[in-house]
This record gives C-alpha cells, sequence and structure tokens, in this order.
DNA sequence: TAGGTGCTCAGGGGAATCCCCGATTGAGGT
DNA sequence: ACCTCAATCGGGGATTCCCCTGAGCACCTA
C-alpha cells in the first residue's frame, strides 16, 4: 500500500502541480486550501504524511498541525514554504512539524523527503538545519530587546557574567577590573532595568536568554 | 586551504584510522585523546571543524565542547559515537555540537559530513534526526534527572524559589518557616548538588528549566 | 573651552549569603 | 527499643552583595 499524502495550500495552482507530481508514487487522499478544511480533512482519511504551507490565512500551518496532533499524534507533518526565515521553521517545529523545505524544492526531491518523513526521519532544506540547532541550543539572541539598548557595552559585559553566576569577584578577575567597577555596572545595570538584586537580575537574564 | 580538522577520541586506533582516511582532503591540525588535552589543542590550533568523540573518561565530548564554545564560538563541532541513544544526543546538541553521526559511517560520507558542518549545515545520521525535534517540540518530557532524586521534597521547594530569585527571607515567609531552615535546605542543596553559591545553583536550575 | 558620558576605582555601612557548630521533633525501618 | 533521616530552628562568623558618595581619566559634542 502506498504512503497516505494529504496536501494542504492556500495557492489552488500549486496545490494541483503538487498533486500531479506525486500522484504516480504516493496515494494522495485529500487537499485542503484552508485552515478548517485542512483540520477536518486530515481527521477524516487520517494520512501518514501531511504537506503543509506554513503561510496561510486564519493562523497558518502552525494553526493546522496544533489542531490536529493532539488528536492525531502519529501523523506526519512536512512543512513546505517559500520562506527561509528562523522564525517560521522554529515555530513549526515547536507545533510538531517533523520537516520543513522551501517551495524550490525539485519533484524527485520532494518525493524523496516524503518518504523519508514517513519513515520517521526528520527533513530540512540544508541551510535550514542550522536554525533548529541554534534555536535548541539557545545560541539565537531571539528578538533584540530595546531594553538591553539603554545598557552600555561594558555593563552588558557584566550582565551576561552575572547572569552566568560568577560572583563579583570572579567577574572582576574575568574582564580585569576591580570588584569596585564590577559593583558600580551592576548598579548601574539594577537601576537600569529596575531590578532589586542580582538574583533578580540572573532571572531576567535566563527569561531572555542572555547566556 | 583545506578545511582544518581537529580530531579527539580515546581509542587511539580508531584516531589514527580516522586520521588516515580525512588526511588526503583535510588537514589535521591535531589529535587527542582525553578532555583535557583536546581543550588545549583545540584552543591553540583553532580549527574549522572538531571531530569529537561523545564517550570519554572525565566528561567525555561535552565537557570538551562546553569548555572550548566559551573562548571560540566560532568552531564547529561535530560528533562521533558509537552510541545512537537520544540522551546521548540530546546532551551533545545542548552543549553545542552541530552535527552528531555514529561511527558505523563510512569515510565517504564522513568527509561528507565534515565539508558540510564546515558550511554551517547540521548534519545527522538519519535516525537521529527525530530524537533532536522530539526534544526540541517538548515532546520529551526530556530525562528525569537522577540528580533531583537526591533532594527532598522540601529541599526542592526551596530550590525553585531560589530559582526564581527570591531572597531567603522571601522564601521563609512564602513557605512559612524560618530563615534558618531555609538556610539549612540551601546548605543541603548545594552540598548534594555540589554547587558553591546561590548564583550556581539558579543557573543550574534555568539550565534544567526547574522555573 | 565647557559639558556630557562611559569606564575606572575607593571607603564605608547595612543587609544578605554561606558555613560551621549545635538542637529538637516526628515518621519510618531494624 | 534503637537508629536513621527529614524537617525544623538557633548562634556566630566570614564573606559577599548592594548602595551611597566621591573622584580621576578619556572621548565626544556643542
Amino acid at each position: 500500500m502506498s504512503t497516505k499524502v494529504f496536501l494542504v495550500d492556500d495557492h489552488r495552482l500549486f496545490l494541483a502541480g503538487v498533486r500531479s507530481e506525486l500522484a504516480d508514487e504516493f496515494s494522495i487522499v485529500g487537499t485542503a486550501h484552508d485552515v478548517d478544511a485542512a483540520i477536518d480533512g486530515i481527521r477524516n482519511f487520517k494520512p501518514d504524511v501531511v504537506l503543509i504551507d506554513v503561510h496561510m490565512p486564519d493562523g497558518g500551518g502552525v494553526a493546522v498541525v496544533e489542531g490536529v496532533a493532539e488528536t492525531n499524534p502519529d501523523i506526519k507533518f512536512l512543512a513546505l514554504s517559500v520562506s527561509d526565515s528562523a522564525e517560521d521553521v522554529i515555530a513549526m517545529i515547536r507545533a510538531g512539524a517533523r520537516g520543513y523545505v522551501t517551495k524550490t524544492i525539485g519533484p524527485e526531491e520532494l518525493a524523496d523527503a516524503i518518504r523519508r518523513i514517513h519513515a520517521g526521519d526528520a527533513v530540512f532544506s540544508p541551510r535550514l538545519a542550522g536554525f533548529v540547532l541554534d534555536a535548541f541550543a539557545g545560541a539565537i539572541p531571539s528578538t533584540e530587546d530595546p531594553e538591553m539598548d539603554q545598557l552600555t557595552v561594558r555593563e552588558k559585559d557584566v550582565l551576561r557574567l552575572i547572569a552566568r553566576g560568577f560572583a563579583y569577584k570572579q567577574v572582576a578577575r574575568k574582564l580585569n577590573i576591580s570588584i569596585k567597577t564590577v559593583e558600580t555596572h551592576v548598579s548601574s545595570v539594577l537601576r537600569k532595568l529596575q531590578l532589586s538584586n542580582r538574583h533578580e537580575l540572573a532571572r531576567w537574564a535566563s527569561k531572555r536568554r542572555i547566556v
């Protein structure tokens, strides 16, 4: 029995193109071009793999994945998008997608990606894998905080080390300055961020993943 | 100029084998067979890619990656292991590795993996990618920390509040106990977890998402 | 030239933290 | 009955943290 695939895309022409390309190898059990129809269709036909567009009205691919994943956790999602931005990729992975490829992909590669997704692997366009790992390792400072702009370079240096749990003495040695200077910087940071002690500061930093 | 590669493995024969296989295409700038030598060597030779064994005495690959990543964030790590367990994979990725392949890999595939790592991609043995995504999506409640098991119920209560940045006085009031009792609990926690102060404790907790 | 800002450092004081010593109570196991 | 351990509390001391005032130096701008 061939792999059952469900297609979701709000561009009907693109939908038709993908369908004709994949129809030989896979069993296309259904298609949808909006979020609600996609959720209903997927729940009805219980495909093995869902090929889903990221950008759609009413929530996009994320809404579909989240809507279906709870009731049918065994269905695999492969995101298909024109965007290769880190935000989109990470949002889809967080929602539960097992792969993410851009629409520049060729038909054979797409077929191969679907096969691998169905087999349990994860598939990414080469450049995208890095985003996922960076986010996972917490390497992405995510959104730039306007809060941080009011801090000077040196204050941010101190902030980072304080957030890592170093004592003033250790911070001083690492930055080659005196403890008193560290105290001055910490006081400035606390005042600017309206915090009252280094514990709140550490918590503030960990929330923003400044580590 | 060919890609500079540094090899780390405590099995010297395996090290020699990899070296001879890769020497044609890559510039092997150094090797090491224990954690300390690896950190020193990598800092000295500043390779583009480090091929690192996961299982070694004194902390294993994780210790090496963490030891180097702070000072040399541009160095890429490719983990190479006999193990394909989710714990090992996730630990390495968390530490900062950009790829993870098992030692069953062939020489050509290994060379290709190194090329891709150097280019900025992420490389995984097919089956392993799923682990990373599951962990990222939060599907895995992570591994229950054996570290936490040695703590009593009350100690965990205190730990949580300390991690949130509360002062001893505030913790005492919240738990309806005296400051001295809080001190006792904190001291026990610090001793059991081998930490030296509440700042490190907060950092320890935030890494494990105990918030 | 004058003013503003960032970075550096110091003294002093009060609060908080951390560790050492000790203690009592109660629950659970041998 | 005895022992262990979790949980509770205390004294005292060394250290760290946080704030306050004050100050010198470098740089940039008006």
